[in-house]
DNA sequence: ATAACTTTGTGAAGAATTTCACAAGCCTCC
DNA sequence: GGAGGCTTGTGAAATTCTTCACAAAGTTAT
Protein backbone atom coordinates (compact mmCIF):
# COMPACT_ATOMS: atom_id res chain seq x y z
CA UNK A 1 0.00 0.00 0.00
CA UNK A 2 1.32 3.34 -0.81
CA UNK A 3 1.60 4.46 2.71
CA UNK A 4 -0.16 7.87 3.51
CA UNK A 5 2.10 11.25 3.25
CA UNK A 6 -0.71 13.55 4.03
CA UNK A 7 -2.39 13.27 7.22
CA UNK A 8 -5.81 11.53 6.36
CA UNK A 9 -9.10 13.42 7.20
CA UNK A 10 -11.53 11.83 9.47
CA UNK A 11 -14.43 12.33 7.14
CA UNK A 12 -12.10 10.31 4.48
CA UNK A 13 -11.91 7.50 6.85
CA UNK A 14 -15.58 7.45 7.43
CA UNK A 15 -16.42 7.29 3.88
CA UNK A 16 -13.65 4.86 3.52
CA UNK A 17 -15.79 2.51 5.63
CA UNK A 18 -19.27 3.43 4.29
CA UNK A 19 -16.79 2.07 0.69
CA UNK A 20 -15.99 -0.72 1.79
CA UNK A 21 -19.62 -1.96 3.17
CA UNK A 22 -20.73 -1.11 -0.13
CA UNK A 23 -18.16 -2.96 -1.75
CA UNK A 24 -18.70 -5.98 0.39
CA UNK A 25 -22.24 -5.65 -0.63
CA UNK A 26 -21.55 -5.74 -4.19
CA UNK A 27 -18.72 -8.66 -3.95
CA UNK A 28 -21.32 -10.76 -2.35
CA UNK A 29 -23.72 -10.74 -5.22
CA UNK A 30 -20.87 -11.08 -7.52
CA UNK A 31 -20.14 -7.36 -9.12
CA UNK A 32 -17.01 -7.67 -10.72
CA UNK A 33 -16.54 -3.57 -11.03
CA UNK A 34 -17.85 -0.38 -9.91
CA UNK A 35 -17.32 2.60 -10.90
CA UNK A 36 -17.05 6.10 -8.36
CA UNK A 37 -20.20 7.08 -9.89
CA UNK A 38 -22.04 3.75 -8.49
CA UNK A 39 -20.65 4.05 -5.31
CA UNK A 40 -21.04 7.40 -5.11
CA UNK A 41 -25.14 7.48 -5.27
CA UNK A 42 -24.77 4.23 -3.03
CA UNK A 43 -23.14 5.99 -0.25
CA UNK A 44 -24.89 9.77 -0.52
CA UNK A 45 -21.75 11.48 -1.81
CA UNK A 46 -20.06 12.47 -4.99
CA UNK A 47 -18.34 10.43 -7.43
CA UNK A 48 -15.42 13.47 -6.96
CA UNK A 49 -15.17 12.52 -3.73
CA UNK A 50 -14.81 8.80 -3.70
CA UNK A 51 -12.14 9.07 -6.32
CA UNK A 52 -10.26 11.69 -4.16
CA UNK A 53 -10.40 9.42 -0.76
CA UNK A 54 -9.26 6.52 -2.88
CA UNK A 55 -6.58 8.40 -4.72
CA UNK A 56 -4.56 9.38 -1.00
CA UNK A 57 -3.80 5.63 -0.84
CA UNK A 58 -3.18 4.61 -4.29
CA UNK A 59 -4.65 3.98 -8.06
CA UNK A 60 -6.91 1.14 -7.90
CA UNK A 61 -9.22 1.69 -10.48
CA UNK A 62 -9.14 1.38 -14.74
CA UNK A 63 -9.95 4.29 -16.69
CA UNK A 64 -13.49 3.73 -18.60
CA UNK A 65 -14.22 0.40 -16.34
CA UNK A 66 -14.24 1.45 -12.68
CA UNK A 67 -12.74 -0.25 -9.62
CA UNK A 68 -12.42 -3.81 -9.50
CA UNK A 69 -14.90 -4.62 -6.27
CA UNK A 70 -13.16 -7.58 -4.61
CA UNK A 71 -9.55 -6.33 -5.23
CA UNK A 72 -10.67 -2.57 -3.71
CA UNK A 73 -12.54 -4.03 -0.83
CA UNK A 74 -9.12 -5.92 0.42
CA UNK A 75 -7.31 -3.52 0.01
CA UNK A 76 -10.05 -0.97 2.13
CA UNK A 77 -9.57 -3.55 4.92
CA UNK A 78 -6.14 -3.35 4.73
CA UNK A 79 -5.96 0.14 4.60
CA UNK A 80 -8.74 0.46 8.05
CA UNK A 81 -6.39 -2.41 9.40
CA UNK A 82 -9.06 -4.74 9.92
CA UNK A 83 -6.92 -7.88 8.99
CA UNK A 84 -6.16 -7.42 12.40
CA UNK A 85 -7.58 -8.98 15.61
CA UNK A 86 -8.25 -6.23 17.22
CA UNK A 87 -8.83 -7.19 21.37
CA UNK A 88 -11.30 -5.57 22.54
CA UNK A 89 -13.07 -4.78 26.41
CA UNK A 90 -16.09 -3.47 27.07
CA UNK A 91 -16.61 -1.44 30.45
CA UNK A 92 -20.09 -1.02 31.49
CA UNK A 93 -22.48 -4.31 31.75
CA UNK A 94 -25.84 -2.38 30.79
CA UNK A 95 -28.21 -1.75 27.55
CA UNK A 96 -25.55 -0.57 25.46
CA UNK A 97 -22.76 -2.76 26.10
CA UNK A 98 -25.52 -5.21 25.47
CA UNK A 99 -26.83 -3.89 22.74
CA UNK A 100 -22.96 -3.73 21.29
CA UNK A 101 -22.73 -7.62 22.15
CA UNK A 102 -24.93 -8.91 20.03
CA UNK A 103 -23.78 -6.81 17.24
CA UNK A 104 -22.20 -9.07 14.91
CA UNK A 105 -20.39 -6.77 12.67
CA UNK A 106 -18.39 -6.77 15.69
CA UNK A 107 -16.33 -9.74 15.67
CA UNK A 108 -16.88 -10.00 12.34
CA UNK A 109 -14.70 -7.23 11.66
CA UNK A 110 -11.95 -8.79 13.85
CA UNK A 111 -13.21 -7.39 16.71
CA UNK A 112 -12.59 -9.76 19.69
CA UNK A 113 -14.44 -8.59 22.67
CA UNK A 114 -11.87 -10.41 25.26
CA UNK A 115 -14.36 -8.72 28.62
CA UNK A 116 -16.98 -7.30 29.50
CA UNK A 117 -16.63 -5.49 33.07
CA UNK A 118 -18.72 -3.77 35.34
CA UNK A 119 -18.61 -1.93 38.85
CA UNK A 120 -22.23 -3.27 39.67
CA UNK A 121 -21.39 -6.64 42.28
CA UNK A 122 -24.95 -7.64 40.90
CA UNK A 123 -23.91 -7.75 38.01
CA UNK A 124 -20.11 -9.16 38.06
CA UNK A 125 -19.92 -12.86 37.78
CA UNK A 126 -23.40 -13.07 35.33
CA UNK A 127 -23.07 -14.68 31.76
CA UNK A 128 -22.48 -12.39 29.10
CA UNK A 129 -21.70 -14.28 25.88
CA UNK A 130 -19.12 -17.01 25.95
CA UNK A 131 -17.42 -14.81 28.98
CA UNK A 132 -19.08 -13.49 32.28
CA UNK A 133 -19.28 -9.92 33.40
CA UNK A 134 -15.93 -9.49 35.59
CA UNK A 135 -15.25 -6.95 38.30
CA UNK A 136 -14.42 -3.31 37.15
CA UNK A 137 -11.02 -3.93 39.78
CA UNK A 138 -9.55 -6.08 37.22
CA UNK A 139 -10.13 -4.18 34.18
CA UNK A 140 -6.54 -1.90 34.27
CA UNK A 141 -4.49 -5.36 35.42
CA UNK A 142 -6.63 -6.87 32.38
CA UNK A 143 -5.84 -4.43 29.78
CA UNK A 144 -2.12 -4.44 30.99
CA UNK A 145 -1.86 -8.55 30.86
CA UNK A 146 -3.90 -8.72 27.75
CA UNK A 147 -2.62 -6.22 25.84
CA UNK A 148 -5.94 -4.79 25.03
CA UNK A 149 -6.18 -2.50 21.93
CA UNK A 150 -9.37 -0.40 22.22
CA UNK A 151 -11.94 -0.30 24.87
CA UNK A 152 -15.85 0.36 24.80
CA UNK A 153 -17.28 2.75 27.55
CA UNK A 154 -20.81 2.44 28.24
CA UNK A 155 -21.11 3.64 31.69
CA UNK A 156 -22.27 7.07 32.97
CA UNK A 157 -20.45 9.99 32.45
CA UNK A 158 -19.41 10.76 36.02
CA UNK A 159 -17.41 7.93 35.81
CA UNK A 160 -16.19 8.13 32.99
CA UNK A 161 -12.91 9.57 33.09
CA UNK A 162 -11.56 7.68 35.95
CA UNK A 163 -11.88 4.93 34.12
CA UNK A 164 -10.09 6.20 31.29
CA UNK A 165 -7.08 7.25 33.29
CA UNK A 166 -6.87 3.62 34.44
CA UNK A 167 -7.05 2.26 31.25
CA UNK A 168 -5.02 4.44 29.56
CA UNK A 169 -2.37 4.03 32.33
CA UNK A 170 -2.66 0.34 32.24
CA UNK A 171 -1.65 1.14 27.97
CA UNK A 172 -5.02 1.16 25.70
CA UNK A 173 -4.21 2.78 22.72
CA UNK A 174 -8.32 3.53 21.58
CA UNK A 175 -11.14 4.01 22.98
CA UNK A 176 -14.71 4.36 21.97
CA UNK A 177 -16.69 6.49 24.64
CA UNK A 178 -20.78 6.07 24.91
CA UNK A 179 -20.38 8.42 27.60
CA UNK A 180 -21.63 12.14 27.15
CA UNK A 181 -18.67 14.02 28.50
CA UNK A 182 -15.62 14.64 26.44
CA UNK A 183 -12.66 12.44 27.50
CA UNK A 184 -9.08 14.06 28.49
CA UNK A 185 -6.52 11.62 27.28
CA UNK A 186 -3.07 12.00 25.98
CA UNK A 187 -2.46 12.57 21.99
CA UNK A 188 -1.24 9.11 21.09
CA UNK A 189 -4.61 8.14 22.16
CA UNK A 190 -7.42 7.33 19.81
CA UNK A 191 -10.44 8.64 20.79
CA UNK A 192 -14.29 7.82 19.21
CA UNK A 193 -17.01 9.52 21.05
CA UNK A 194 -20.71 8.70 20.07
CA UNK A 195 -23.38 11.11 22.49
CA UNK A 196 -26.71 10.18 21.15
CA UNK A 197 -27.86 13.39 23.20
CA UNK A 198 -25.66 15.20 20.57
CA UNK A 199 -27.79 13.91 17.74
CA UNK A 200 -30.77 14.30 18.98
CA UNK A 201 -30.30 17.98 19.49
CA UNK A 202 -29.02 18.90 16.40
CA UNK A 203 -32.11 16.97 15.34
CA UNK A 204 -33.89 19.59 17.51
CA UNK A 205 -32.09 22.47 16.07
CA UNK A 206 -32.59 21.30 12.23
CA UNK A 207 -36.16 21.38 13.34
CA UNK A 208 -35.93 24.87 14.45
CA UNK A 209 -34.00 26.53 12.58
CA UNK A 210 -34.76 25.20 9.03
CA UNK A 211 -36.13 27.20 6.15
CA UNK A 212 -33.55 29.81 6.78
CA UNK B 1 -32.64 35.36 19.80
CA UNK B 2 -30.21 37.43 16.12
CA UNK B 3 -31.17 34.60 13.73
CA UNK B 4 -28.65 32.82 12.36
CA UNK B 5 -28.19 34.70 8.75
CA UNK B 6 -25.74 32.31 7.45
CA UNK B 7 -26.25 28.33 7.56
CA UNK B 8 -25.15 26.91 11.10
CA UNK B 9 -21.74 24.25 10.48
CA UNK B 10 -23.29 20.87 12.18
CA UNK B 11 -19.67 21.08 14.27
CA UNK B 12 -21.33 24.45 15.18
CA UNK B 13 -24.20 23.03 16.55
CA UNK B 14 -22.73 19.83 17.58
CA UNK B 15 -20.74 22.21 20.29
CA UNK B 16 -23.63 23.76 21.24
CA UNK B 17 -24.92 21.10 22.43
CA UNK B 18 -22.19 20.10 24.74
CA UNK B 19 -21.67 23.82 25.98
CA UNK B 20 -24.90 23.50 27.25
CA UNK B 21 -24.28 20.24 29.29
CA UNK B 22 -21.06 21.58 30.78
CA UNK B 23 -22.90 24.65 31.27
CA UNK B 24 -25.70 22.53 33.21
CA UNK B 25 -23.24 21.77 35.15
CA UNK B 26 -21.61 24.60 36.23
CA UNK B 27 -24.93 25.87 36.76
CA UNK B 28 -26.07 22.87 39.18
CA UNK B 29 -23.12 24.01 41.60
CA UNK B 30 -23.66 27.43 41.76
CA UNK B 31 -21.03 28.80 39.36
CA UNK B 32 -22.45 32.19 38.03
CA UNK B 33 -20.00 33.33 34.94
CA UNK B 34 -17.96 30.80 32.95
CA UNK B 35 -15.33 31.96 30.34
CA UNK B 36 -14.52 31.20 27.17
CA UNK B 37 -11.19 29.39 28.29
CA UNK B 38 -13.54 27.49 30.90
CA UNK B 39 -15.80 26.15 28.68
CA UNK B 40 -13.10 25.22 25.85
CA UNK B 41 -11.46 23.45 28.55
CA UNK B 42 -14.15 21.26 29.43
CA UNK B 43 -15.21 20.41 26.42
CA UNK B 44 -12.18 19.54 24.39
CA UNK B 45 -12.27 22.42 22.35
CA UNK B 46 -10.36 26.37 22.14
CA UNK B 47 -11.54 29.73 24.16
CA UNK B 48 -11.90 31.18 20.16
CA UNK B 49 -13.84 28.17 18.99
CA UNK B 50 -16.12 28.80 22.11
CA UNK B 51 -16.39 32.38 21.57
CA UNK B 52 -17.15 32.26 17.56
CA UNK B 53 -19.61 29.47 18.23
CA UNK B 54 -21.55 31.97 20.24
CA UNK B 55 -20.95 34.63 18.45
CA UNK B 56 -22.79 33.58 15.43
CA UNK B 57 -26.32 33.68 17.76
CA UNK B 58 -25.78 36.97 19.54
CA UNK B 59 -23.35 38.33 22.20
CA UNK B 60 -24.27 36.55 25.55
CA UNK B 61 -20.78 37.42 27.36
CA UNK B 62 -19.42 40.74 29.97
CA UNK B 63 -15.92 41.69 28.89
CA UNK B 64 -13.69 40.91 31.60
CA UNK B 65 -16.21 38.45 33.03
CA UNK B 66 -17.40 36.07 30.82
CA UNK B 67 -20.61 34.81 29.87
CA UNK B 68 -23.48 34.53 32.63
CA UNK B 69 -24.05 30.14 33.34
CA UNK B 70 -27.20 30.26 34.01
CA UNK B 71 -28.65 32.72 31.27
CA UNK B 72 -26.61 31.29 28.29
CA UNK B 73 -28.20 27.56 29.49
CA UNK B 74 -31.32 28.90 28.27
CA UNK B 75 -30.27 30.83 25.38
CA UNK B 76 -28.90 27.83 23.95
CA UNK B 77 -31.59 25.52 24.96
CA UNK B 78 -33.87 28.04 23.18
CA UNK B 79 -31.44 27.77 20.22
CA UNK B 80 -31.25 24.29 19.96
CA UNK B 81 -35.04 24.39 19.96
CA UNK B 82 -35.29 22.59 23.43
CA UNK B 83 -38.38 24.07 24.60
CA UNK B 84 -40.49 22.10 22.47
CA UNK B 85 -42.16 19.00 23.45
CA UNK B 86 -40.54 16.64 20.34
CA UNK B 87 -42.84 13.54 19.43
CA UNK B 88 -40.26 10.85 18.64
CA UNK B 89 -41.01 7.03 17.35
CA UNK B 90 -38.61 4.12 18.27
CA UNK B 91 -38.67 2.17 15.13
CA UNK B 92 -37.44 -1.61 16.45
CA UNK B 93 -37.68 -2.89 19.57
CA UNK B 94 -34.17 -4.45 19.96
CA UNK B 95 -31.07 -3.98 22.49
CA UNK B 96 -30.07 -0.93 21.07
CA UNK B 97 -33.96 0.42 20.93
CA UNK B 98 -33.91 -0.98 24.47
CA UNK B 99 -30.98 1.27 25.41
CA UNK B 100 -32.41 4.41 24.46
CA UNK B 101 -35.85 3.99 26.23
CA UNK B 102 -33.55 3.63 29.61
CA UNK B 103 -32.24 6.47 28.51
CA UNK B 104 -32.79 9.52 30.91
CA UNK B 105 -31.60 12.38 28.85
CA UNK B 106 -34.41 11.73 26.43
CA UNK B 107 -37.64 12.58 28.61
CA UNK B 108 -34.88 15.20 30.31
CA UNK B 109 -34.68 17.21 27.26
CA UNK B 110 -38.45 16.91 26.00
CA UNK B 111 -37.53 13.99 23.60
CA UNK B 112 -40.98 12.74 24.12
CA UNK B 113 -41.57 8.81 23.06
CA UNK B 114 -45.21 8.12 22.06
CA UNK B 115 -44.53 4.71 20.31
CA UNK B 116 -42.07 1.72 20.09
CA UNK B 117 -42.51 -0.69 16.91
CA UNK B 118 -41.44 -3.47 15.72
CA UNK B 119 -42.64 -6.00 12.69
CA UNK B 120 -41.46 -9.50 14.77
CA UNK B 121 -44.85 -10.67 15.87
CA UNK B 122 -43.32 -12.09 19.46
CA UNK B 123 -42.69 -8.77 20.76
CA UNK B 124 -45.56 -6.90 19.47
CA UNK B 125 -47.99 -6.13 22.30
CA UNK B 126 -45.16 -6.45 25.18
CA UNK B 127 -44.91 -3.70 27.76
CA UNK B 128 -42.27 -0.99 27.15
CA UNK B 129 -42.36 1.33 30.27
CA UNK B 130 -45.95 3.45 30.13
CA UNK B 131 -46.45 1.65 26.65
CA UNK B 132 -46.29 -1.26 24.64
CA UNK B 133 -44.82 -2.55 21.56
CA UNK B 134 -47.08 -1.54 18.72
CA UNK B 135 -46.88 -3.68 15.05
CA UNK B 136 -44.78 -2.22 12.56
CA UNK B 137 -47.53 -1.61 10.36
CA UNK B 138 -49.16 0.68 12.51
CA UNK B 139 -46.16 3.14 12.04
CA UNK B 140 -47.14 5.05 9.12
CA UNK B 141 -50.70 6.22 10.19
CA UNK B 142 -49.42 6.78 13.77
CA UNK B 143 -46.83 9.35 12.70
CA UNK B 144 -49.58 11.03 10.41
CA UNK B 145 -52.21 11.08 12.82
CA UNK B 146 -49.77 11.88 16.02
CA UNK B 147 -47.88 14.61 13.90
CA UNK B 148 -44.61 12.48 15.31
CA UNK B 149 -41.70 15.18 14.66
CA UNK B 150 -38.52 12.37 15.10
CA UNK B 151 -38.15 8.52 14.07
CA UNK B 152 -35.07 6.40 15.95
CA UNK B 153 -34.81 3.64 13.43
CA UNK B 154 -32.97 0.84 14.89
CA UNK B 155 -33.69 -2.00 12.41
CA UNK B 156 -31.46 -4.00 10.45
CA UNK B 157 -30.08 -2.01 7.13
CA UNK B 158 -31.56 -4.15 4.90
CA UNK B 159 -34.93 -3.22 6.26
CA UNK B 160 -34.28 0.48 7.09
CA UNK B 161 -34.83 2.79 4.00
CA UNK B 162 -38.43 0.79 2.93
CA UNK B 163 -39.63 2.02 6.50
CA UNK B 164 -37.73 5.83 6.15
CA UNK B 165 -39.71 6.06 3.07
CA UNK B 166 -42.75 4.68 4.49
CA UNK B 167 -42.30 7.53 7.08
CA UNK B 168 -41.33 10.26 5.15
CA UNK B 169 -44.87 9.88 3.49
CA UNK B 170 -46.03 10.28 6.46
CA UNK B 171 -44.85 13.13 6.94
CA UNK B 172 -42.24 12.39 9.59
CA UNK B 173 -39.66 15.53 9.81
CA UNK B 174 -36.29 14.39 11.37
CA UNK B 175 -34.95 10.76 11.90
CA UNK B 176 -31.88 9.82 14.18
CA UNK B 177 -30.70 6.40 12.28
CA UNK B 178 -28.38 3.54 13.59
CA UNK B 179 -29.16 1.17 10.89
CA UNK B 180 -25.28 0.95 9.19
CA UNK B 181 -26.74 2.57 6.00
CA UNK B 182 -26.77 5.54 3.90
CA UNK B 183 -30.10 6.62 3.88
CA UNK B 184 -31.89 8.29 1.00
CA UNK B 185 -34.64 10.90 1.51
CA UNK B 186 -35.69 14.45 0.54
CA UNK B 187 -33.99 17.24 1.70
CA UNK B 188 -35.95 19.18 3.71
CA UNK B 189 -35.60 15.84 6.33
CA UNK B 190 -33.18 16.05 8.69
CA UNK B 191 -31.41 12.74 9.24
CA UNK B 192 -28.68 12.27 11.06
CA UNK B 193 -26.79 8.42 11.33
CA UNK B 194 -24.74 6.93 14.04
CA UNK B 195 -22.61 3.73 13.00
CA UNK B 196 -20.72 1.76 15.52
CA UNK B 197 -18.58 -0.29 12.52
CA UNK B 198 -17.89 3.25 11.22
CA UNK B 199 -16.59 4.52 14.53
CA UNK B 200 -14.82 0.90 15.44
CA UNK B 201 -13.30 1.29 12.05
CA UNK B 202 -11.94 4.53 12.25
CA UNK B 203 -9.98 3.34 15.57
CA UNK B 204 -8.82 0.48 13.87
CA UNK B 205 -7.63 3.21 10.86
CA UNK B 206 -5.97 5.37 13.72
CA UNK B 207 -4.74 2.56 15.26
CA UNK B 208 -2.56 1.16 12.55
CA UNK B 209 -1.99 4.07 10.48
CA UNK B 210 -0.74 6.40 14.06
CA UNK B 211 2.99 7.87 14.15
CA UNK B 212 2.70 8.96 10.20
C1' DA C 1 -7.39 -0.05 -36.55
C1' DT C 2 -10.13 3.67 -35.70
C1' DA C 3 -13.77 6.21 -33.67
C1' DA C 4 -16.88 6.98 -30.06
C1' DC C 5 -17.62 6.48 -25.42
C1' DT C 6 -16.62 5.86 -20.54
C1' DT C 7 -14.20 6.61 -16.33
C1' DT C 8 -10.09 7.49 -13.60
C1' DG C 9 -6.66 10.47 -11.30
C1' DT C 10 -5.46 14.97 -10.06
C1' DG C 11 -3.95 19.82 -10.05
C1' DA C 12 -6.37 23.92 -9.30
C1' DA C 13 -10.30 26.51 -7.75
C1' DG C 14 -13.68 27.15 -4.48
C1' DA C 15 -16.02 26.70 -0.10
C1' DA C 16 -16.14 25.88 4.61
C1' DT C 17 -14.14 25.87 9.04
C1' DT C 18 -10.80 27.02 12.42
C1' DT C 19 -7.35 29.90 14.35
C1' DC C 20 -5.19 34.29 15.04
C1' DA C 21 -4.71 38.58 16.98
C1' DC C 22 -6.25 42.69 18.75
C1' DA C 23 -9.41 46.62 19.69
C1' DA C 24 -13.03 47.45 22.79
C1' DG C 25 -15.39 46.82 27.03
C1' DC C 26 -16.01 45.60 31.77
C1' DC C 27 -14.33 44.69 36.45
C1' DT C 28 -11.46 45.46 40.64
C1' DC C 29 -8.39 47.74 43.43
C1' DC C 30 -6.20 51.45 45.13
C1' DG D 1 -11.56 57.91 38.85
C1' DG D 2 -7.61 56.07 36.73
C1' DA D 3 -4.62 52.10 36.06
C1' DG D 4 -4.10 47.36 35.36
C1' DG D 5 -5.88 43.05 34.32
C1' DC D 6 -9.24 40.01 32.04
C1' DT D 7 -12.21 38.52 28.55
C1' DT D 8 -15.29 39.18 24.73
C1' DG D 9 -16.43 39.77 19.84
C1' DT D 10 -14.79 39.71 15.30
C1' DG D 11 -12.51 40.80 10.88
C1' DA D 12 -8.69 38.66 8.57
C1' DA D 13 -5.53 34.91 7.82
C1' DA D 14 -4.68 30.25 7.69
C1' DT D 15 -5.99 25.83 7.16
C1' DT D 16 -8.80 22.07 5.81
C1' DC D 17 -12.05 19.91 2.93
C1' DT D 18 -14.84 19.54 -1.31
C1' DT D 19 -15.82 20.32 -6.00
C1' DC D 20 -14.47 21.28 -10.65
C1' DA D 21 -12.79 20.20 -14.94
C1' DC D 22 -10.03 17.92 -18.07
C1' DA D 23 -6.11 15.18 -19.91
C1' DA D 24 -4.99 10.47 -20.02
C1' DA D 25 -6.17 5.85 -20.47
C1' DG D 26 -9.01 2.12 -21.02
C1' DT D 27 -13.25 -0.20 -23.38
C1' DT D 28 -16.46 -1.38 -26.98
C1' DA D 29 -18.21 -1.53 -31.54
C1' DT D 30 -17.52 -1.74 -36.19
Amino acid sequence: MTLPIKRIAESTVRRLSMYLRYLEGLDGVGQQTASSDELAQLCGTTPAQVRKDLSFFGSFGKRGLGYPVHELSERLRDILGLGHAWQVVIVGAGKIGSALAEYRGFRQRGFQVVGVYDKNPEKVGRPWGDAMVRDMDALADDVKEKHVDIAVIAIPADDAQEVVDQIVAAGIRAILSFAPTSLHVPPHIAVKTVNMAMELEGLSFALTNRGE
